[in-house]
DNA sequence: CACTTGACCTGTCCGC
DNA sequence: TGCGGACAGGTCAAGT
């Protein structure tokens, strides 16, 4: 599910409600999916949460959590005030009621202030303790640079790229030890944002196009940030709420609707098992 | 070695 | 209304 703008904007709302909690239990209902022991989480106070790509860290007083949302995991957070169920989406018109626990919540943390639920329909992602910083390390190890990091250079994308040549590109944006963050949604945009076709074999861009790729990473990003996302079906930020980027997607999810810019019918295509999203006018 | 495909899961949607 | 198949935000391991 969530790409980096969605995990970005769980945690910022993780931040807020749970730096400086104590977690007072936790009950994890899928063992499968928690790495690790849980009673070892009991009395920790969080002090940062943090992230790497679409992994969310969590620093505990002596312990990190790290936790993946792969596709569909989301953490919402019932504050102990709230005595209903009643969540606040992202329309300010619209709520909706989130029964929680419910048959997909996996993992419950209980703080003082409130309830954090785990839910995950696919069952993909994981929660992972770790007892120090080195073995925190190790689960991000293999990641390339995040988009604002000042060694995302546009040398070091050149360099990257270099071992890739004969990879689409789409794909290589897709590998997270080359830039951190991407998924399906926004390769697309950001290829689309470049005029880059998604199928190109890396070692047939131009210095030029390539340059246009690394432009649009962050742009692209942020952009989504600002929006707080993509809502497909399931992510949900950590107040229940949603996020808005979809309506200002350019090709994502739009396949035989018309190209934003040019009224051209846009096409879908499978590039190494994903759906790629295009224009086939203006992505050359 | 480099790259592609299947597997992990459940749910939804579409065509017959 | 039901049933089969394709597909869904990600990432490993196994296969070519």
């Amino acid at each position: 599910m969530p790409e980096l703008p969605e995990v970005e904007t769980i945690r910022r709302g993780l931040e807020k409600e749970l730096v400086g909690q104590k977690i007072v239990s936790v009950d994890v209902r899928l063992p499968k999916l928690f790495h690790g022991h849980a009673e070892d989480l009991i009395g920790q106070t969080v002090l940062d949460i943090g992230r790497r790509a679409k992994i969310l860290v969590w620093q505990l007083t002596d312990r990190y959590l790290v936790i993946h949302l792969k596709m569909t995991g989301q953490l919402i957070f019932i504050p102990n005030d709230k005595k209903h169920s009643m969540i606040v989406g992202g329309h300010p018109d619209k709520e909706y009621s989130l029964d929680l626990p419910h048959k997909h919540t996996h993992i419950i943390i209980a703080f003082g202030s409130g309830t954090l639920y785990y839910n995950d329909l696919r069952r993909f992602g994981w929660m992972k303790v770790c007892r120090d910083e080195a073995a925190m390390k190790t689960v991000v190890a293999e990641l390339g640079p995040e988009y604002n990091w000042p060694e995302f250079t546009l040398e070091y994308f050149q360099t990257a790229l270099g071992r890739r040549s004969k990879t689409a590109v789409k794909t290589a944006l897709l590998d997270q030890g080359i830039v951190a963050g991407l998924g399906n949604i926004y390769t697309d945009e950001v290829l689309f944002e470049a005029r880059v076709l998604p199928d190109r074999k890396v070692g047939s861009l131009t210095d030029t196009e390539i340059a246009a790729i690394y432009k649009s990473i962050p742009r692209v990003l942020k952009v989504a940030l600002e929006h707080g996302g993509t809502s497909m079906k399931d992510f949900r930020h950590v107040n229940g709420g949603w996020g808005t980027y979809l309506t200002f997607a350019k090709v994502y999810g739009r396949a035989g609707e018309k190209c934003k810019v040019c009224d051209t019918k846009l096409v879908s295509k499978k590039i190494s098992a994903r759906t790629a999203t295009f224009c086939p006018h203006c992505q050359k």
